[in-house]
RNA sequence: CGGGGAAUGGCGCAGUUUGGCAGCGCGCACGGUUUGGGACCGUGAGGUCCCGGGUUCAAAUCCCGGUUCCCCGACCA
């Protein structure tokens, strides 16, 4: 009586299920739209919390801005708007009167940011400006999927105006630090980081670095962006501080973005059969407490030691849920592993004549994951239990993702490779090739990694000498 | 936006070919027996058959138009 379509069965419409049955989020009535559940928000609040920290604490405040960008803004940034003009929303019409102008919603805020940065911008001693922020986004996208690609979606986006490129240089590699450290350590994700490709740049950077996350289907998942946009929207928007030397100089500008697609590839790189496996640090719940009783008087006796062992837990900081529900032992474990809860604690009349507990992980499935284990200490227990489960689980996707990259010399090698996974080859950075290489395999370029082993090779593509290999994989 | 599939109770589906009482499993409510890996019996609630038109004595079923979802392509966080 499986829930969940098998994740080699047909991996798409596993993760549709685990995000149903999870309770993770809901279709709108609104093409391309999703409600997340609680259940779901409360998985994003948690990713969002430790990312906001980072952001804290590189110097960064958060701020907000309009969700409505007059055309005219868009359009001064000649390969931003190029790039971003098929999937706008317009609004045309306010309070039922045609509007004079035009006002999209945002798809990003580039523009609306930049504009205000050149009036709060005038002397080197406003610099740098720091800025991030939580908002939704809408970008009218063709074919949509829950999390991975919707119509709006909720993200943070970073904007920083520095006085030298040498500043705004090291800010877009400090935040792609930043998202890389809350991918690993907080989501278990191991990403690469990358330079991209000039096709797969940024509309209106000068350089885009990503970080690139191989999913349970070996599909690739850009997982966060970060921009160096040189002076192209200070030129446009005339972001100027008059420097030391009293001249007048254009500032260099940066975006940064994350988005809860994040949470998409929380799912498909540790979710299994049985469904979601959610690393400890951003479970809305860590763990579960799970009663098992016959008759009424050992449910007393055992309601009594799980409350108390209830208690326990939440004062040492776990987040732990008691789960006193009308079901059966068997199907409150399937339920909660389902959910993907890392720690289960079932406590029968065996366990309180004992003192112990039956303590089940998640990470490792059935009874191979239970031990049983003395109450006396128990959130010490589950608290290591938690950073096992944590690295247990980023080791995991860390040897899945390393077993599934090639290394290729051939274009032939290539091909075969992103039939079943990641190839890193050595290609020329150019679009022609990339696109050569999209139409013939329907991989795409998804970096140049920056930790590249020194060498030269010869682009398989146009055969012309290289210094690099880019990784290659069908992508989301 | 192009090609293919689909939409029937909360979920999964049958019924559509050949028009004729809207069904099944799970879930849900209540009562009872159960409870250490998805319990069982009984009773019951729950439906604009995706939406809008049309044909017909009669439409889930046939015709026209639209919407949404899934899969495959082109665009993207």
């Amino acid at each position: 009586m499986a829930k969940l379509t098998s994740r080699t069965q047909d991996f798409s419409e596993w993760y549709l299920d685990v995000i149903r049955e999870a309770d993770l989020a809901d279709y709108a009535p609104v093409r391309g739209c999703i409600v997340v559940k609680p259940y779901g928000w409360s998985l994003y609040e948690n990713m969002r919390d430790f990312l906001d920290r980072r952001f804290k604490d590189t110097g960064h405040s958060n701020a907000a801005f309009p969700m409505f960008i007059p055309m005219s803004f868009l359009n001064r940034e000649a390969q931003h708007v190029k790039g971003f003009s098929p999937e706008l929303a317009v609004v045309t019409v306010g309070g039922g009167e045609q509007l004079e102008e035009p006002l999209a919603v945002r798809p990003t805020s580039e523009t609306i940011i930049g504009y205000m940065y050149a009036q709060w911008v005038k002397s080197y001693r406003d610099l740098p400006v720091l800025i991030n922020a939580w908002n939704s986004v809408v970008r009218w996208e063709k074919r949509t999927r829950p999390f991975l690609r919707t119509t709006e979606f909720f993200w943070q986006e970073g904007h920083t105006a520095h006085a030298t490129h040498e500043e705004s240089s090291e800010e877009v590699m400090r935040m792609l630090d930043v998202y890389a450290a809350h991918a690993r350590d907080e989501c278990a994700v191991p990403v690469i980081k990358g330079r991209k490709s000039i096709s797969e740049r940024f509309a209106g950077a000068d350089s885009t670095y990503s970080i690139e996350a191989m999913m349970g289907d070996k599909k690739a998942l850009q997982s966060a962006t970060s921009h160096d946009l040189g002076q192209n929207f200070a030129r446009a928007f005339d972001i100027k501080y008059l420097d030391r030397d009293n001249t007048e100089k254009l500032c260099w500008t940066t975006s940064w973005g994350m988005s809860w697609r994040m949470l998409g590839a929380v799912i498909m790189v540790h979710g299994d059969d049985q469904g979601l496996r959610l690393p400890p640090r951003i479970a809305p719940i860590q763990a579960v407490i799970v009663p098992i009783y016959k008759n009424e008087s050992e449910r007393t006796a055992v309601m009594q030691a799980a409350d108390s062992i209830f208690t326990t837990l939440k004062s040492n900081g776990i987040r732990v849920k008691l789960d006193d529900r009308d079901e059966t032992p068997g199907f409150k474990f399937n339920d909660w592993e389902l959910r993907g809860v890392p720690v289960r604690v079932e406590i029968g009349p065996r366990d309180v004549a004992n003192g112990t507990v039956a303590l089940g992980r998640r990470d490792v499935p059935g009874k191979a994951g239970k031990s049983f284990v003395p109450q006396a200490g128990l959130a010490e227990r589950i608290t290591t239990l938690f950073e096992e489960i944590q690295s247990g689980l980023l080791q995991q996707a860390t040897n899945f993702r390393d077993a599934n990259i090639r290394e290729v010399s051939t274009y032939a090698e290539l091909k075969e490779a992103v039939e079943d996974g990641f190839a890193l080859a050595p290609v020329a950075d150019d679009p022609a090739v990339d696109a050569q290489i999209k139409e013939e395999t329907k991989a795409t370029n998804r970096c140049f990694p920056l930790e590249q082993v020194p060498g030269e090779w010869k682009c398989i593509v146009t055969g012309k000498p290289v210094r690099e290999r880019a990784l290659f994989g069908k992508a989301y």
